[in-house]
DNA sequence: AAGTCCCACGTC
DNA sequence: ACGTGGGACTTC
């Protein structure tokens, strides 16, 4: 084949029976540009329309028996999809029984032709390669076993790694979690190599922490950044930099797993329980599942590191596809789990922290900064009827009230209406008194209860990124904690009983995460206390063993066949849909249904529950129906206003969301959260 | 998605 | 016999 004839085309369309590639006739002047990778216009279907698309492989031979029409234009030669990245899409989207073209808009940045122009002009000078680091928290046999070229597929290449839960200084003198400089040392060691890197974290303070470490290891041109807070230019200018065929370092949030980073040599994720790592639009794969897929084809290293594993990851280290790295010292911190205070010390009964508690804090005071930990933001996150004890809802959409400050009118968590006139749903008493404590109570309180010492607040509304010197208590929700030089003189975690009463698949896990990424704050030899909460992961976080808490629910999972130990699909719908979808895989062994459940009037819902090891099968089938789905003709409704098209069916792949807390998965549905209430701070 | 084809049904 | 309006079907 001198000169190939015929270009394979993705066309960038989001619906499922275009899902296939279309073979073009590759017209004399085009010949020089349509590279593999290099997006396209097509036409399709008709004279005129057209659809954009990317090339994705050339040949001579059509499989196909109708005419085949000529490509219209290159929109640039710049080979933007990526072989490898094709790859990677394609079985990730058939894993998910979604669309390619759905994960290739991730993956691909929309064009900036300005930015573009400019890399193709631009001859960047090559810095040298940096020097292996030596990587300071682990065995550095162990490392090298991880990073080589050389060692075999599979053994030793794949690992989870328990990090070192303290914040360390670097030689610029700036802190940063100990991880950060992990996992830019394990980078830096794969571009002294000659190889690509790519580090995702969930969110831009991980990004920003990991870049100050990396800086001082890695030339700037060398690293990439790739997150959701870049402009569309700077985004399209870190995608190409890494399109360059030399080695760099991909530092970002969960797209940094599809970057096209060349001789790729290692995938790190950090923290793979942060909910995220998990993609917003459709199909909605975790970060995790595409550095498991793509690991395979590259054959380069993978590093999970978290401070304890998911149930994902634990399942992935007993089944040994994982090894798991622990840090030469200091691999575990001790949480003390303290009782509530039975007693009547007045003061501690009403900021509930038992005196013990307070003790450590203001010895603490002494030292250095003191982190408190609570669940909800605000000042009183709920209302309850004095007479009944009912949550008090919103009149209007029966979201829960809160009060934002003192003597406040409640208002409505949901839809923001104030409640002046509330009655209780029950009971029709017109009384309520707050429950609990957020943030800015807990702070009013202590504020009191220390003199002297200044108190800050730090929640997903009121981020804080350094906090003076001096005698000061920081009150924060979970993941909006600030990283303090040093380390805190001591952590106390408070609302355990509340975090855990959450009714979530993945509440044990998450709270270990939190508990465990604020401890991870504190100075070296600083206490931390957990208040109120007991039991077996009491006992195991005061061992410094939460992964036994881990394995213990992986085992309770399997079970109950819940994920991870199965995966699940769920089917959304009209009832039809649903039933033909779920009937289509029902005949295959090992698969379950529940349901289906109706969900409004129109719509019902049933999870498919199967073993890994028919993914595949299933998803294959799952494809079909979706597909169709889409080419029968929408009912036309016999009600006249509701001009609503919506999908005959949908198919989430791995979304636990209806095991979760039924109250909160309803609200998402009809949009009702306010925006507060997204992102990585679970306010 | 959005044309095109095709058949059913309506009208003269 | 001729028009037209809504489905079904297809996309290289």
């Amino acid at each position: 084949m001198a000169v190939p004839s015929i270009a394979r085309v993705l066309l960038d369309s989001p619906l499922p029976q275009l899902d296939r590639l279309f073979d073009y006739r590759i017209p004399d002047a085009l010949t020089q540009d349509a590279v593999v990778g290099a997006r396209v216009i097509v036409p399709l279907r008709s004279a005129g329309r057209t659809a954009r698309g990317y090339v994705v492989e050339l040949t001579d031979s059509v499989d196909y028996d109708g005419a085949v029409h000529d490509l219209e234009q290159v929109v640039s030669a710049v080979p933007v999809l990526d072989p490898e990245v094709w790859l990677l899409v394609r079985r990730a989207a058939d894993r998910a029984a979604g669309t390619a073209s759905d994960l290739v808009r991730l993956a691909v940045p929309p064009r900036m032709v300005r930015v573009e122009k400019a890399w193709l002009a631009n001859e960047a000078p090559h810095p040298a390669l940096p020097a292996a680091p030596t990587i300071t928290d682990f065995d550095a046999e162990q490392c090298r076993t991880l990073l080589s070229p050389q060692t075999p597929r599979g053994a030793g290449q794949r690992a989870y790694l328990r990090s070192r839960p303290r914040p360390v200084a670097l030689n610029t003198g700036e802190w940063v979690p100990a991880f950060a400089q992990t996992l830019a040392e394990l980078a830096a060691a794969t571009l002294a190599q000659g190889r690509s890197a790519i580090i995702s974290v969930p969110d831009y303070r991980d990004v920003a922490h990991v870049e100050r470490a990396a800086q001082r290891l890695v030339a700037g041109e060398q690293i990439a950044r790739v997150d959701a807070g870049q402009s569309n230019p700077d985004r399209y200018r870190g995608f190409l930099r890494c399109l360059e065929r030399r080695p760099v370092l991909v530092l970002g949030t969960r797209t940094a797993v599809t970057a096209p980073a060349h001789a790729l040599g290692l995938i790190a994720v950090w923290d793979d329980g942060d909910p995220l790592h998990v993609e917003q639009h459709a199909p909605g794969i975790h970060t995790r599942d595409l550095a498991l897929l793509r690991q395979e084809q590259a054959h380069c290293a993978l590093v999970f590191a978290s401070h304890t594993p998911t149930a994902d990851v634990q399942r992935l280290l007993e089944l040994e596809w994982l090894r798991e790295l622990v840090p030469v010292t200091g691999a575990r911190r001790r949480i003390t789990p303290t009782a509530h205070q039975l007693g009547s010390e007045p003061r501690a009964q009403r900021a509930r922290i038992p005196s013990s508690a307070w003790q450590t804090a203001s010895q603490a005071l002494q030292r250095g900064p003191v982190l408190v930990q609570v669940a909800r933001p605000g000042y009183a996150p709920r209302l309850a009827c004095t007479e009944c004890g009912e949550t008090a809802r919103c009149r209007r959409c029966q979201g829960p009230l809160a009060q934002r400050s003192e003597g406040a009118t409640p208002s409505c968590q949901w839809c923001g209406a104030l409640a002046v006139d509330w009655r209780c749903g029950r009971c029709e008493s017109t009384r309520w008194r707050t429950v609990g404590r957020g943030t800015v109570r807990t702070a009013e309180e202590l504020g009191r209860a220390f003199p002297g010492a200044r108190v800050i607040v730090a929640d997903g509304s009121n981020p804080v990124q350094s906090i003076p010197r001096g005698r000061t208590l920081v009150v924060a929700t979970r993941g909006a904690e600030p990283l303090v030089a040093g380390g805190y003189a001591a952590v106390l975690l408070l609302d355990g009983e509340q975090m855990l009463a959450r009714e979530s698949l993945r509440v044990v896990e998450d709270c270990l995460r939190w508990w465990l990424n604020a401890a991870a704050l504190a100075a070296p030899e600083a206490p931390v206390l957990l208040v109120g909460v007991g039991g077996a992961v009491a006992t195991a976080l005061a061992l410094g063993r939460p992964e036994q808490v881990v394995a213990a629910e992986l085992s309770d999972r399997r079970a109950l066949r819940f994920p991870p130990a199965v995966r699940v699909a769920v089917l959304t719908g009209e009832p039809d849909a649903v039933a033909r979808a779920a009937g289509s895989v029902t005949e295959l062994a090992g698969v379950d249904v529940l349901g289906p459940v109706a969900l409004d009037e129109q719509r019902v819902r049933a999870i498919l529950r199967f073993d890994y090891s028919h993914g595949a099968a299933v998803a294959e089938r799952l494809r079909a129906e979706l597909i169709a789905s889409a080419t029968r003709r929408p009912r036309p409704l016999p009600g006249r206003a509701t001009r609503r098209r919506m999908p005959l069916l949908r198919v989430r792949v791995d979304d636990s969301e209806p095991f979760d807390d039924p109250l909160a998965s309803r609200a998402r549905a009809s949009g009702g959260l306010p925006a507060l209430e997204s992102g990585r701070i679970d306010a």
